[in-house]
DNA sequence: GTCTATAATTTGATAGAC
DNA sequence: GTCTATCAAATTATAGAC
């Protein structure tokens, strides 16, 4: 069945969120599902191809996430962003794939890393194109990094009021925008 | 020679700054200062320790490069810290130890979870206390986080020039807070 | 698809000589 | 402080039977 694949995909991304690329090892999943190591090599030929399946499959879904709503506001955009990326937390038990493979890039597989990578050039491409407005891509770029950041900070605390605190002003901010090129 | 112990220290915070805690093994570090991994355990018994070691010296460090100037403003305040963390990238090669670990905490020993944890409400309750204002503990978060996660951007393009994108604005809107003070 | 068996390597760590 | 020698465990991965 497929469904052992999948299931095998959905520890380890749960393990990687968790405690980074290392967090897991065959074995551990294999142990889990109470299968036997040599039967994951038979899903996944190596622990690199599966990484970059789940990869694939999370940012799949991160796009279904923040798909763009008729009338959105730029309010609206930025929201959707943050529940996706809080939803890492609530959900999936732990940090964006990206922004952790970001920070420990340095011993990771290189098609990896370029999918990182592109990862954030979209998504900053995407919330650029949605925001709007005077300097959208620097803009961009802060709210993905503060969303990446409110997560660590909610790691680091062990509790999720850390990522709301830190995201708190987020929407507003963006209102603020909105309001400052109205005015002008 | 405790300068060994100092060398040993260096390289290993430069290797998990670019890859996390499993970024080195004592051999690593032995081979490249040209001794034997049993040698390394003579400075540091085990490898928890030594991280351990790392972590306190450079949490101290840090509380020196923001340290408090006569008369400075909020603004000032932010830029120091801004400057701090930047540095992790142009000087000291990679993350944040604080939010790599916070990252990556689920398969840590706890005693480094735990300085982890201390730092990140210090450095917010410092942040507040010197920014001052309303919702200072929010905003000081919000700082906070938008710099981990900079840093993350950074590491992710392979450019500090993500970092500088992402806190552009940092300094201007904390100008902003206290205008909005002065003027109410 | 799953198993047994096993290989090759790496890792954190220890004992004891020099 | 450094070495040789060594350990036990874990990790990624493969071959081939069922």
């Amino acid at each position: 069945m497929r469904r052992t694949a999948e299931r095998l995909m959905d520890l380890a991304e749960r393990r990687m969120r968790e405690a980074g690329y290392h967090g897991f090892s065959f074995r551990d999943l294999a142990a889990e599902i109470g299968i036997k190591s040599a039967s994951v090599h038979h899903h996944f030929p190596t622990k690199a191809e599966m990484v970059i399946a789940i990869m694939h499959r999370h940012n799949e879904r991160f796009a279904e996430l923040v798909t763009p709503k008729v009338g959105e506001t730029p309010a609206d955009v930025v929201q959707a962003y943050r529940n996706a990326f809080r939803r890492s937390l609530t959900e999936k038990g732990g940090m964006c794939l990206n922004g952790l493979f970001g920070a420990e890039s340095g011993g990771l597989p290189p098609e990896l890393l370029t999918q990182v990578e592109q990862f954030f050039v979209s998504a900053a491409a995407d919330l650029a194109k949605r925001i709007g407005g005077p300097d959208a891509e620097t803009r961009a770029f802060a709210i993905l990094a503060l969303l990446e950041g409110a997560l660590i900070l909610a790691r680091a605390h062990g509790d999720v009021a850390a990522f709301d605190k830190a995201t708190a002003d987020l929407a507003a901010a963006e209102d603020d925008e909105r309001t400052r090129k109205v005015a002008a």
